[in-house]
RNA sequence: GGCGAGUUGGCGGAGUGGUUACGCAGCGGAUUGCAAAUCCGUGUACACCGGUUCGAUUCCGGUACUCGCCUCCA
């Protein structure tokens, strides 16, 4: 069998993985507060923990894979947002539009997360649906004197379980002292935190033994993870941040409930974009989304598997940095090797050098390097079973550039390219060679080949022209500020604007290429 | 202030107590009517100081810098 190692938190060391059960090996990941889109930060435990489920699945076998990860559809920003859809003059209940606001966020999470070839886990529980399970858990942490009532509210009693710290290293009396939160009235001790909490009757609540209200946040994954997984399963996972409080808390809560709880605590670092952190006020904070469809700073559509293959060239341990220059270089291997691949059927078996790589603590980067090996040796095969295996699927790549232009201005190319094949058969140089200068003035780059030349955009023409769209897009919205940002990041990359005024009519620009301006320098070539 | 992570060549990014990572860019060559694409070849590195060692980028200690968490942000 196949041996995985891990690098555990809990003992912040690597270990060999061994699952309590081969047959069904059990896996918890903390997911999303489902309030908005997902940002690209939040890919990355996606991302992660995918590769380890097919990894998994690999080793162990598919059905013996056992994946939970939760939506958490019960949290003041869900409630927020929708009390102003109902204050906007939204039709329905209170309890309606918060329905509809969380199935329309899970609706959105499922195809930005599928976009990045990742597979859905085996269960995505909601936590409104394990509240009696969570009730259940709170009694019985009272009752064995961990957690206490208090105005409404259940607090657990962190003093009551010694080891409260271990996972982040931290120690109670330190954090009490470098603390910065006002402490509630009603809790004994300053870090005490909320298992139950009171709800007010317009928001979301259920009926509890210490009033209507509605569970804290730690305690939805305790009790999920329990019901779905049992009281001892093999590995939880989360983002870094998680680690303290949340993976603390969740700890202290199913320890002291008297279950064993996960074996192993897996953690990905953090993810910056050009070198900060992401924040809306730094304008460097983009969604999933905005990745697909190009309305982010790099200004070109990213597609979901090179989204993914950023993340995996990165160690999950490491701060990763996302640039548009990793995506662009990204996106040119993975249409090198989306050619090579092309029809080649994948081999059985996976590469053993990979998979050493990948056992060993999910070293994407390094299984990446064999990847290029494997071009390299004219291993086809087993690179397409070995991308497979990595959950990179080029057929989702989309069709290359040449799709992008209308169907006359690509039939015009392909006439031209016909004559230029022609002139260059009669060693009429003059002529193939002006007309060559006049693809390359147009923004077209071909590729001559023994039987027959093929073509595609150029990069940058393709990029200017969803500069020039979002552009224009933002001039007729009559929104100068939203107008304003685009030229900005339009002139961050170089590309510059004149004639606004008749963006509406034409698209009339200086420096850039456009469909007219291609079909116009194409034209008097003829 | 407390806790933790990191610092590798022009850029990205693995790994190792002594031997080429790899990719991109650069440079040289092949190919080409000239190019493009492709192929072949190729240089530059392990933040700083000290210790252990025959030998350290790799282990240990310290310094500097960067970053994260400590606030229901993955």
């Amino acid at each position: 069998m196949t041996e995985i190692t891990l690098y555990n938190t809990a003992t912040r060391s690597k270990e060999r993985f061994d699952p309590i059960d081969p047959n069904d090996v059990r896996m918890y990941v903390c997911g999303p507060t489902v309030y908005d889109r997902a940002h690209i930060g939040n890919a990355r435990p996606v991302i992660v923990f995918d590769t380890l489920f097919r990894l998994l699945r690999h080793v162990y076998g598919e059905g013996a894979v056992t994946y939970v990860r939760n939506f958490t559809d019960v949290d003041d920003k869900i409630n927020a947002t929708a009390l102003a859809r109902k204050e906007a003059g939204a039709p329905g209940t209170l309890e309606e539009l918060i329905a509809d606001r969380t199935d329309e966020t899970i609706g959105w999470y499922h195809a930005d997360m599928d976009a990045l070839g990742t597979l859905r886990p085996s269960q995505e529980p909601r936590a409104t649906a394990f509240i009696g399970q969570m009730i259940a858990m709170i009694d019985g942490l009272i009752s064995k004197g961990h957690a206490y009532a208090a105005e409404g509210h259940v607090l657990f009693r962190v003093r009551s379980y010694e080891q409260y710290g271990a996972l982040s290293g931290r120690s109670v009396d330190d954090m009490i002292a470098g603390a910065r939160v006002e402490v509630a009235p009603y809790k004994e001790d300053p870090m005490d935190f909320v298992l139950w909490k009171p709800s007010t009757d317009e928001l979301p609540g259920w009926e509890s033994p210490w009033g209507r209200g509605r569970p804290g946040w730690h305690i939805e994954c305790s009790a999920m993870a329990y019901d779905l997984l049992g009281e001892r399963f093999d590995i939880h996972g989360g983002g870094n941040d998680l680690q303290f409080p949340h993976h603390e808390n969740e700890i202290a809560q199913s320890k002291c409930a008297g279950h064993a709880f996960a074996n192993v605590w897996m953690h990905n670092e953090m993810l910056q974009v050009e070198g900060k952190k992401m924040s809306k006020s730094l304008g460097n904070f983009f969604t999933v989304r905005d990745l697909l469809e190009g309305n982010w700073s790099g200004g070109w559509k990213v597609p979901g598997e090179v989204i993914r293959f950023v993340f995996l060239s990165t160690h999950y341990r490491k701060p990763m940095d996302w640039t548009e220059a990793k995506a662009r270089e990204a996106e040119a291997t993975l249409r090198k090797w989306s050619k090579a691949i092309e029809g080649v059927k994948p081999a059985q078996e996976v590469d053993p050098t990979l998979l050493e790589a990948l056992t060993d603590d999910l070293n994407t980067a390094g299984a990446i390097a064999r990847l290029h090996a494997l071009l390299k040796e004219e291993d086809i095969a087993t690179l397409h079973r070995s991308l497979t295996l990595m959950g990179i699927n080029l057929n989702a790549l989309g069709e290359g550039a040449t799709g992008e232009l209308s169907s006359d201005v690509a039939a015009l190319v392909d006439e031209l390219i016909a004559e230029r094949a022609l002139a260059r058969k009669s060693k009429d140089f003059a002529r193939a060679d002006a007309l060559r200068d006049g693809f390359v003035a147009a923004g077209i780059r071909v590729e001559d080949r023994a039987e027959k030349a093929s073509w595609t955009l150029e990069k940058d023409v393709i990029d200017s022209a969803n500069y020039f769209q979002r552009v224009r897009a933002a001039y007729l919205s009559d929104d100068d500020e939203r107008l304003q940002a685009e030229l900005k990041k339009a002139s961050d990359a170089g590309i510059h604007f004149s004639q606004l005024d008749q963006l509406d009519v034409s698209p009339a620009w200086r420096g850039i290429p456009s469909e007219d301006h291609i079909r116009k320098t194409l034209e008097a070539l003829k």
